[in-house]
DNA sequence: GTATTATTGCAACATTGTTGCTTTAGTGTG
DNA sequence: CACACTAAAGCAACAATGTTGCAATAATAC
């Protein structure tokens, strides 16, 4: 284990994170911070918290990297195989709180899940 | 309706998605290519076959699309819900014969589905 | 306070995909 | 075949997202 230290910008990561109605990409999250901060800086602690399980990320059918905070979507299992939603119109990716049961698939190791659905969100649906 | 013509490098494309065993990303589809064809024009090719359910495409955990033949993934419905696998030593990404039970949503609008499992792959697998 | 080194910043870059416009070439008609 | 029509392809410039190497900063331990 490498030694970590506590800093004032990952703890804005979090914050954003936390209050966040739904996953955020590095750009929004750039955006919602009090302080000026460098997107490399940004990437890095979203990959450190990734790593340590504080944090999931799906990716958009556009391709971008969209963050949650892991809350108990790991309590017991190492995978977030719940399912996220992709709105074409307003973009927002949503965690939702369906699980996917995930098949045995014989010699393959399966270490992560990324289920999207793709649509109209409840928000833009008139 | 448009029209639509029947070109060579379409058929290139058809050829080259029904040889292959995985799913393909655009720059593996312009390396097989037997001649020079531009970037843009594949993919303007993909999203046309797209629209008419010929192919579809997941994204990978990398953020690249990924292009499939539709075979018989939408004999039944409109949406390609069997899952992918996408293996993180050789980054292949293959269509797997698991379907997945897509959820009923309230007020959400599902269009499309993309299942991507992420880990080893059997032939990785050591 | 000082040393150690994890974290951040910066600049330059890579990759993937998109756009506007021009050119090429399928397709139908006479 | 010659010609008109226009879908498809090419080209160049661009946008967006994410990555890399190295220097500067700051959290933690002593
Ligand atoms: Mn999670
Ligand atoms: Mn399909
Ligand atoms: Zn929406
Ligand atoms: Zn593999």
């Amino acid at each position: 284990m490498k030694k970590t230290r506590n800093t004032q910008k990952q703890d804005y990561v979090i914050d954003i994170l936390t209050n966040a109605k739904h996953t955020m990409s590095v750009e929004a999250i750039l955006k919602a911070m009090p302080i000026k901060v460098n997107k490399t800086t940004v990437y890095r602690i979203l990959e450190r918290f990734a790593e340590k399980g504080k944090v999931h990320f799906v990716t958009g059918e556009d391709g971008k990297a969209y963050y949650a905070l892991c809350n108990d979507c790991n309590v017991n299992h190492e995978m977030h195989n719940h399912i996220h939603f992709q709105c074409k119109s307003c973009k927002k990716v949503t965690c939702l709180p369906y699980e996917i049961e995930v098949p045995e698939l014989k010699n393959f190791e399966i270490q992560e899940t990324q289920f999207l659905m793709i649509g109209i969100c409840d928000m833009c649906i008139s």
